[in-house]
DNA sequence: ATCTTAATGCTACTTTTGTAGCGTTAAGAA
DNA sequence: TTCTTAACGCTACAAAAGTAGCATTAAGAT
């Protein structure tokens, strides 16, 4: 039963430095990307000294992960539009106008997660808590028997989402607002086939020699 | 007429100290990833002079540009089955197969293209590249009758191969080859139901305010 | 109010990263 | 061969990133 680790102080005067450089940080951020985030910048701009961010936040990806943390504690909810398309659609919608935005926050965040393996973690609870509240959208199309049991959640979202990511973060083209609906409502269409169900307990994560193939450089 | 650029010398001491310098650097990048890529470290393993690095190549992210443009001469092409689910199928299996190599080159590079514009534009040329040969998978599958003419085959390769990158790069979750496989599978379905076309000539590249949602981090 | 001490601010220092100037080497032409 | 000069190696320097040690401030307890 440790005592509430015996004299921390997160009150006052911490609170407010914090408070201060997160501000600042998304602040930067927003303005000229992740480069235009250092930690001298967010010392200038936040008023805290340099050595104060060195201690407690020691780099800019671990500053990010604090970001990061802080801003999932939000009231986000999945869509809930009465169909599956509807509400696959209207996800692709949101994830479309996040990535369209400029300069692009998501974009920087996810630069910054290739930066250290704590910021990546962060990502990824991120968008782990992203993922699992949309999981609803799925289970309410099991039950109104728009989707096989079985049905995947993760699987479907990330079939109806996955290629808008692809396209704008990692092959670096446009995507139309009717690509972004074409895509969800593809899945949807597989979704309703019985392609996407987690069939088969294989699990294992790897598998051969791994060599060659696209993707790959030389 | 300009005359072949007076007085080049892209032969013998220059032409052995760029392979010894991407000989290295690819050596590293194999071993430790992307952390492991500085030019000092790329000087002390190639033996070639800091200075010169700099002069040549000026950043790690550079460099990975000369790296990935002179891997990218190869003469890989798409796989050819005979149907359009076993080609999707294929394709996907080497994209796997990359993704879960250990340390994943793929994953090095990617990272390495957040790092500056020009490592950017690199990746995106290779990947158009490849995208480009695979659309050859799809024009047949359309003559054969498999796919709706005006199927846009970037967007059934983008809806094949996306969700697999996004699931392993961005959220950074393992992908099975049973996964890899599905994935395909169901991007063939919608493509067979029409839901892949290129309908409509609406290429305007974004649209509205475009704030919140997921993927925004504040 | 007074005391204790975690957290911050400050200065000085070290390490890493990137650049400038100049002498040296060797590719290509005559 | 000899000559010219692009490309390279070297030393010294400049700027940025990160750390150490100590003084100062103020949160929380008495």
């Amino acid at each position: 039963m440790a005592q509430p680790d015996s004299r921390r102080r997160p009150g006052g005067r911490s609170a407010r430095v914090r408070a201060a450089v997160l501000a600042a940080a998304d602040a930067l951020l927003a303005e000229s990307g992740l480069d235009g985030l250092t930690l001298d910048a967010v010392a200038d701009r936040s008023g805290v000294h340099r050595t104060t961010l060195y201690r407690r936040w020691g780099s800019v990806p671990m500053l990010l992960v604090d970001l990061l943390d802080a801003g999932a504690e939000d009231d986000w909810q999945a869509p809930d539009t009465g169909s599956l398309e509807g509400d696959l659609v209207a996800v692709n919608r949101e994830v479309h106008a996040a990535l369209t935005a400029e300069p692009s926050v998501t974009a920087a965040v996810v630069a910054a997660s290739f930066r250290s393996p704590e910021a990546r973690e962060a990502l990824h609870r991120f968008w782990e808590d992203r993922y699992e509240r949309c999981a609803a959208v799925v289970h309410r199309a099991v039950e109104r028997g728009e989707a096989p049991p079985g049905t995947d959640p993760r699987r479907l979202l990330v079939a109806a989402t996955g290629p808008l990511y692809h396209q704008r973060i990692l092959l670096g083209r446009p995507v139309t607002r009717e690509e972004a609906e074409g895509y969800a409502r593809a899945a949807c269409a597989a979704a309703a086939s019985g392609l996407l169900r987690d069939c088969g307990g294989d699990t294992s994560p790897g598998g051969g020699p791994a060599r060659g193939g696209p993707g790959r450089s030389r």
